[in-house]
DNA sequence: TCTGGGGTCCTAGGACCC
DNA sequence: TCTGGGGTCCTAGGACCC
């Protein structure tokens, strides 16, 4: 018989603004909302607790949140130091499996099956990992238990901040059957109004569909996935291997912008950004992608395949540059984005060496080139390497 | 309300090939 | 001359998550 699986999902209480809290002691017990300038656009990423009392919520407009709650302190997101912290206490979170598995920086899975005899009861652990959160971090946490990621996953939502939830093997269609439709992860705004629309109101109702009906409306893959969760049954959305991704970079201007030189410098400060995120992982990609978003909010994505991988911050900028030329109908910006998309692992590149387009050695120089600017830029400097740099610059034709 | 930035996955249609 | 079906790749857009 196959052993029965346990998953622990912990996710941080409103990490960014207990952070701000942690570091600044003046701020505790106080409304911290993080994220959004002080004056310009912008949402909020994250609030404490106390701030929640005003109505306030993540990815709220700012706007909003500062006449909601006009004497709460406003803080710029440092994802640095979440990550620093975050880093930290994954550290701590790998001692209690084998299997820890991360999904963002405040969340993590631990794959707690079989480790019963050893290390105890699943709500035991759980207890603990709480406990040494707080003494370790002065941070709290809220734990889900459950015998798939998806049920622990919304397991630790149920009494959050501080909560700790366990949903036994077997009760999870129960569980589900509990929770308000809007708390069952992956049905989003769009698709609630859309079940709205159909009579669907609560989960009950959803669980009373077929699936054929239910694909009939929504597709075939998100049919099966609502199908699936009104009954508790894991949809595997985090057990799924990736073949590539995808490294963007995209910025909201305080003010709309019409100006070509000005958009053209905003997206090569973009590409090298990107470029320098690509180099650091190793991956590879030929598809372009740029974004504008317009004064109306209207949002406009374009991409292109190119037949070799982007090598360097010049080749990308040249297609993006191309794209905006073509898509961009010379009216006011709000945003302006840019991506490598299809990412390839930088094991599919030792495959395929091929990707690069080493007959052209000017490509190929500019490639090198820019790949010993970022070493240096990471301050990990050989003086051999360097002395190269200068030397190609010299000889660069361009 | 006046709407960030980083992602993932899915869909639908078209081109192209066998 | 008119017409299949399937597979793959590409593109634009949309829903959703933190």
């Amino acid at each position: 018989m196959a052993r029965s699986t346990v998953y622990c999902h912990v996710d941080l209480d409103a990490f960014y603004a207990s952070v701000e809290q942690l570091d600044k002691p003046e701020l505790r017990g106080k409304p911290v909302i993080v994220g959004g300038s002080e004056h310009g656009r912008g949402v909020v990423s994250a609030c404490s607790y106390e701030a929640r009392t005003y109505g306030v919520h993540s990815a709220m407009p700012a706007a909003e949140a500062r006449r909601r709650a006009p004497h709460a302190v406003f803080l710029p997101v440092r994802m640095g130091r979440y990550q620093e912290v975050s880093a930290r206490i994954m550290t701590v979170l790998s001692e209690y499996t084998p299997t820890l598995q991360q999904i963002s920086v405040d969340e993590a899975f631990l794959d707690l099956t079989g480790t019963q005899r050893l290390s105890g009861h699943p709500v035991e652990v759980g207890r603990r990992i709480k406990r040494r959160i707080h003494e370790a971090f002065g941070l709290t946490a809220s734990v889900g238990i459950g015998a798939t990621r998806f049920v622990a996953k919304m397991a630790s939502d149920f009494d959050k901040p501080d909560g700790l939830h366990y949903v036994e093997a077997g009760g999870e269609e129960d569980f589900v059957l509990g929770l308000d439709l809007g708390d069952l992860w992956g049905l989003g705004r769009k698709t609630r109004s859309r079940l709205e629309a159909l009579g669907i109101t609560r989960v009950s109702h959803l669980h009373a569909q077929r699936i054929e009906t239910l694909r009939g409306h929504f597709g075939e893959a998100a049919g099966t996935f609502l199908h699936r969760i009104a009954r508790g049954i894991d949809p595997g959305i985090f057990s799924g291997t990736r073949k590539s991704h995808s490294i963007s970079s995209e910025t909201t201007f305080e003010r709309d912008i019409s100006d070509p030189e000005i958009l053209e410098a905003i997206l090569l400060d973009l590409c090298e950004q990107v470029m320098y995120r690509r180099y650091r992982e190793g991956g590879i990609s030929r598809t372009v992608q740029l974004k504008l978003r317009k004064h109306d909010f209207s949002t406009h994505t374009v991409r292109r395949s190119v037949p070799r991988a982007i090598g360097s911050t010049d080749e990308f900028y040249r297609e993006a540059r191309r794209l905006l030329d073509e898509r961009w109908d010379r009216s006011p910006l709000r945003l302006l984005g840019c991506g490598l998309e299809n990412v390839q692992s930088p094991e599919s590149v030792a495959k395929q060496p091929e990707l690069f387009d080493q007959n052209d050695r000017g490509a190929e120089r500019r490639r090198r080139l820019e790949e010993a600017v970022f070493r240096l830029r990471e301050g990990g400097i050989d003086i051999h390497k360097a002395g190269g740099f200068r030397e190609e610059r010299h000889n660069d034709p361009t």
